[in-house]
DNA sequence: GCGACAG
DNA sequence: ATCTTGTCGC
């Protein structure tokens, strides 16, 4: 795809410098609804062994998540792993891995925060603005926020993702299957943090877990507890 | 100083 | 993230 940035800056900076420039580019992050509801969603992830760096894209194709396009890249790893600082680590593998594809999604999903970081300009929310494009972020854990309120076990269920000040909402914590962990949706740019949590569940494995695999893991999350 | 800490 | 070990279900 064409692959345009709104903004030009170095990537190889120092932490205090990175730093400096999510608080400059975060205001830049809008929160707004899609134009129209998304026919393809880009999966974008990165992976890292030793020093090799591997970018990958995959477009889907909604309702039935059909692949229709992919794209890889693999160059060296030019930043370290700091929490807050994604960004610099991932995105200098994703650029070139974009130009690769033969294809322009209506919307990316990042496995990263948006706007639940630290300074509200995490992975999703750099990937958006940069490239002017809708972006939301899937993370596995927790960075910035704390939870509204409990969440209950089935798929589908919800609470607000609130951090300090009047109790600003940055994020939802989603269960997007029965029986398994949330995860943290927030908003990247360009959409709302509702289509945001929509997308993430219309875009989550619906096959049926057998059910005495269910169970068994219902009681051992039980004892955990 | 101590705890927290996306991937 | 990646690496390793251990358990359970099918």
């Amino acid at each position: 795809m064409d692959v345009t940035l709104q903004h030009e800056h170095a990537w190889d900076v120092s932490t205090g410098e990175a730093k400096a420039l999510q608080k400059r580019l975060a205001p830049q992050v809008r929160a707004e609804p899609l134009p129209r509801a998304p026919q393809t969603v880009a999966g974008v992830d990165v992976s890292i062994r030793g020093d090799l760096a591997q970018a990958a894209i995959a477009v889907l194709r909604l309702p039935e998540l059909e692949v229709v396009a992919e794209a890889v890249h693999r160059c060296d790893v030019p930043f370290p792993y700091v929490p807050g600082l994604l960004s610099f680590r991932e995105m200098p593998a994703l650029l070139p891995a974009l130009r690769k594809l033969d294809a322009t999604p209506d919307l990316f999903m990042l496995d990263s925060q948006g706007l639940a970081h630290p300074r509200r300009f995490g992975l999703a929310c750099h990937f958006g603005v940069l490239l002017n494009v809708p972006a939301l972020g899937v993370a596995k854990s927790r960075l910035e926020g704390e939870r509204a309120g409990e969440l209950s076990v089935e798929k589908g269920s919800r609470v607000a993702l609130l951090d300090d000040d009047p109790g600003e909402t940055i994020g939802a914590v989603v269960r997007t299957r029965d029986d398994t962990n949330p995860v943290y949706v927030s908003i990247g740019h360009r959409i709302t943090l509702d289509e945001a949590v929509e997308i993430t569940l219309q875009c989550s494995p619906r096959y049926k877990i057998p059910e005495p695999t269910r169970a068994a893991h219902k009681l051992s999350r039980k004892e955990r507890e």
